[in-house]
DNA sequence: GCAATTCCTTTGACATTTCAAATATTGGTG
DNA sequence: CACCAATATTTGAAATGTCAAAGGAATTGC
């Protein structure tokens, strides 16, 4: 497999012989950094505002879509399940922070949109979570931040082409 | 709400001012990049092995332990909570692929171990999982795959030193 | 020694997650 | 109009996830 390269490569990348593994460290180290953002993440939104990430994840969604959204474009657009979504919408519904409504002209569908006091709420938890997001990264050269993006963008898109059950985005 | 916009820059940048968002953005690409990688690994765990991501992910940590791992440190390694490790480590021994131990020095200690079950089922889905992320990243250069590797390293440590209680990895 | 503290794991109450099966509604076709 | 397929949501079972509180076992301090 490998044998005659030398130089910039590492170690590790001899041994194992060429790039073979590369993405299974890419992978582990992506799940494990989400994994510790997510949390820190949940345990403020909950600490400050008593909510949970899935609910607020959720709410962005509802926020910039004015007229409400369907459970199914909601369920899409968060990438969680649509019985998933309706739990979620349930208790959020208890909560006083969003309304669902059944349309006349289908009813088999049903439309999800935050009250006032849902809008407010979430205008001020994004502003706080967008500023814990800034605090986190804060060493990070806005640079790497920017070509991250765009490379995470690249793995996306490959990633979307190699699904067993093609989705998208 | 834009008027006045010029050249390469995005409007979005031009209306937000600066880098403002640029950590925002980031994150979510990240948050949903990997959900997407989870959910497709989850799938094929699922499909092909009747495993689910969790119990994958801490037999990952057993097989590298020959001598297995107290419940605390499972916990560490794999991010999740004391309380979660304790029914996985539970629906794992169920199933044969695990096996519990108190040493008499201590017994306040769970030391968890794999069977040679559980050792054989995982060196067989431990290769399957590598070969389905080299696919689904098929597209990215393998530069690029490095560099995120390196970069996302440096978010680690960022995050690490800006959490509200100091964990580390 | 014995009490207080610390360490490790389990338990309990809930929320979220997935999948598959069930339900309800619409739209098209004979 | 009746039937069938497609669409949209809900439900149910099981697993995972959080936190906080409770339990047992070892260590510390007096």
């Amino acid at each position: 497999m490998a044998d005659a390269e030398v130089d910039t490569v590492d170690l590790e990348t001899i041994v194992q012989g060429a790039h073979e593994k590369q993405e299974l460290r890419l992978w582990l180290r992506m799940l494990s950094t989400t994994k510790l953002i997510s949390q820190e993440v949940r345990r403020r939104l909950r600490n400050e505002f008593k909510a949970t990430l899935p609910q607020f994840d959720l709410m962005a969604q509802l926020y910039r879509e004015h007229d409400g959204l369907r459970l199914g474009e909601l369920s899409r657009r968060t990438m969680v399940t649509n019985g998933n979504v309706t739990g979620l919408v349930e208790r959020l519904e208890a909560d006083g922070l969003v309304v669902r409504e059944t349309p006349d002209d289908d009813r088999r569908v049903t439309v999800a949109k935050l009250t006032p006091k849902g809008d407010e709420l979430f205008t001020t938890m994004a502003a706080a979570h967008e500023s814990w997001l800034r605090d986190m990264m804060a060493d990070v050269d806005p640079a790497d931040i920017k070509a991250l993006w765009s490379r995470i963008g690249a793995v996306k898109v490959s990633v979307s082409n190699h699904l067993s059950d093609p989705n998208f985005d």
